[in-house]
DNA sequence: GCATCATATGAGCAAATGTTCAATGAACAA
DNA sequence: TTGTTCATTGAACATTTGCTCATATGATGC
């Protein structure tokens, strides 16, 4: 964990700059055709063109979306041949992937509840 | 992680619809404004007043962004008298916002790394 | 009733986003 | 060299986003 005093959950304060970082990278798993990106390359280390055959994207749209998924420093791409390789940065954007993924089915078990309670 | 057995990594596959999901829900955590007040609210509950002190923003900005984190499932406002008080929808939000937060701490050590590797 | 505080909501607008189309690059074969 | 395949990049465009301003709603007190 972080390195604050010991033993503590002592989680250091969310700061203007760091709001924007944590946004910058959620922003990356912000788009629906992003997610189905990761999702194929938490499975396995995949070419451009096995992505897009994959998730039925554009081979532009593809590429384009992986670029804000390097920059992003959740995945990377290794040329091999004329191919790039693509997989995930490393596993901790994996755990990332699984929670999000996660949340989203803890979610649907009660959704309907999002309304404002009134008094 | 999740709840599954050890070993036998099976996670579902994530279609086109899970994926839209997952992207909406991290689209709440996708700008700095929305980071910050959930920030707050991982603190403990706070009135809209307070929220727009805290991140010092305008009230209106503020009521825009709770409804996105509203609507996304991930706060729950309750009124109280003439204040509306919103925390955070449950604990596994929580977890969710640690996670985001640590993946940007995880990040920071191997930034500049994330060009394209060539060949 | 009216005034005021606390919050929500709608219109309008600039900025960002995601896609397609067209062009460019990079690796390999003949 | 030329041609072909795989991938990246830039421009253009429609859509979405996040803000401000103005207005509405809701609760409380007079």
């Amino acid at each position: 964990m972080s390195h604050g005093v010991a033993g503590r959950t002592r989680r250091s304060a969310v700061t203007a700059d760091v709001a924007e970082r944590v946004a910058d990278a959620m922003g990356a798993l912000a788009a629906p055709s992003r997610v189905l990106l990761l999702a194929q390359l938490r499975e396995r280390p995949r070419s451009v063109s096995e992505l897009v055959e994959a998730v039925g994207m554009e081979q532009s749209a593809v590429s384009h979306q992986l670029r804000v998924l390097r920059d992003g420093g959740l995945v990377v791409g290794e040329r091999n041949g004329r191919r790039v390789v693509y997989s995930l940065h490393d596993e901790h954007v994996a755990e990332l992937i699984d929670q999000a993924v996660g949340h989203i089915e803890h979610l649907r078990l009660d959704a309907g509840r999002r309304r404002l309670a009134a008094s």
